[in-house]
DNA sequence: CGCTAACGCGAATGATTACTCGCTTTCCAC
DNA sequence: GTGGAAAGCGAGTAATCATTCGCGTTAGCG
């Protein structure tokens, strides 16, 4: 799990200790932000010295990065029962439940959430990412499979690779952005929009899908674009 | 435009040195990343001294933050005639040929889009990406109250907000992530997914919606939760 | 007990970098 | 053409931080 710390925690001291560590980072990340959690004020808030630190962490970025995979460990530690149980459901139910359960696991750990999808560029943070993404894509794929065998492979990976955006996308959205959107009317619009594009995407043009109205006279923008404020956003 | 420049160029001559070096530090940022893009090296990019950077830009922020401003001011300039002109058309070949122009304006510019994004946070960035959602979500209400006289005005907030994030979130991962998707068949998909939704969402639950079959054996997860590769995502 | 290795300390270091300032060069109004 | 303002220069400065290292402290083992 840990990669290549310099020095393994022997004693129940030390693996306090590194404990501390991980959890005043986690703080002060959400806090103070990426660039001003300097390993000093990790220490600091760890109660222990910069040298203690990089006893157990070759450097800082090795650090968040054990961060990081304590978050994705709790997500997938709260998430995993749910899942489990959801296979015994109706698709439509188990969708509902796995999504509910996705938006409280954000939900668990907002801040450090936030702080952490900050970071996420010009550091080893994408693998992570990656890896879960990998292990989601595989299941939502065979699932497909199973009830789509009207697609062929290559539709199959369109569709899968929307449904996983989708789930992923919105309800991180949802949570960072905290829109003015009750949370079961927001599930339940996603849970029709996941059924529908499940059930449908990939079909050759269909008649039968439900079209827009007609347009409306607002314009989209004006010539010299004036922003038009909203508090919808 | 651009806020509080230290002084504002007077001549052709320093005209130009100001373009130089907002090019050159989208070019740098590109290149090398928000870290790397220091302000030495984009004067030194742009053929000027780190002096001549600072006679027009308050700090490394303002000058990133004018290199924003022009990603959008050109994506807007791609994207304004297409909304205009999808105005005339009926709802589902508007959405269908603005996607499209979404999608051609992202490529236009995806190296920077990519570099923008992954710095945007605990900088002023925020705040341009906030500009222009919320005109964005102003003109998706509007014309969504029109379509939806049965919702009210939360509800219409709502699937407004649902509608904005699904046409920002999934074009631009699809242009970042160059995911192995035609890009005809994903606008479509996506076409289909938002006639749906502004048609739908916030409908009470309709026995007409499409469901999904039964569910697979697949299991979403084993004990050890042992990473399955996929070549899709 | 005492010895050794693990643990912990924190001032010092070295590198980086945003930003300044005193000076020169170029432009233009008169 | 000349004086003054605008533009440009680039070595220097001050501050910040990740990281180190030599030394004290603690814990377990014989």
């Amino acid at each position: 799990m840990s990669p290549d710390r310099r020095r393994a925690p022997q004693q129940e001291r030390s693996r306090r200790t590194v404990e501390r560590i991980i959890d005043a980072a986690a703080r002060v990340l959400e806090r103070d932000g990426d660039r001003d959690a300097t390993t000093n004020r990790i220490a600091k808030e760890a109660g222990v010295s910069p040298g203690s630190l990089y006893q157990y962490f070759a450097d800082r970025d090795e650090l968040l990065l054990e961060v990081s995979h304590r978050f994705v460990a709790r997500f997938e530690a709260e998430l995993l029962p749910v899942l489990r149980a959801a296979t015994r459901d109706d698709p439509l139910t188990a969708i509902h439940r796995v999504l509910n359960a996705i938006v409280d696991a954000l939900e668990s750990q907002a801040p450090l959430l936030r702080a952490l999808v900050a970071r996420q560029s010009g550091t080893r943070q994408e693998e992570v990412t990656r890896a879960i993404r990998a292990r989601v894509t595989d299941f939502v794929f065979q699932t497909l499979a199973v009830h789509r065998p009207d697609l062929v492979a290559e539709d199959l990976e369109r569709v899968t690779w929307t449904f996983v955006e989708l789930t992923q996308l919105l309800p991180v959205r949802y949570v960072l952005d905290r829109p003015n959107v009750p949370r079961d009317a927001f599930v339940a619009d996603l849970v029709r929009l996941l059924a529908v594009h499940a059930a449908q995407a990939g079909r050759p043009a269909d008649p039968a899908t439900p079209a827009v109205p007609a347009p409306a006279d607002a314009a989209p923008g004006r010539d010299d674009a004036a922003p038009a404020q909203t508090d919808v956003a």
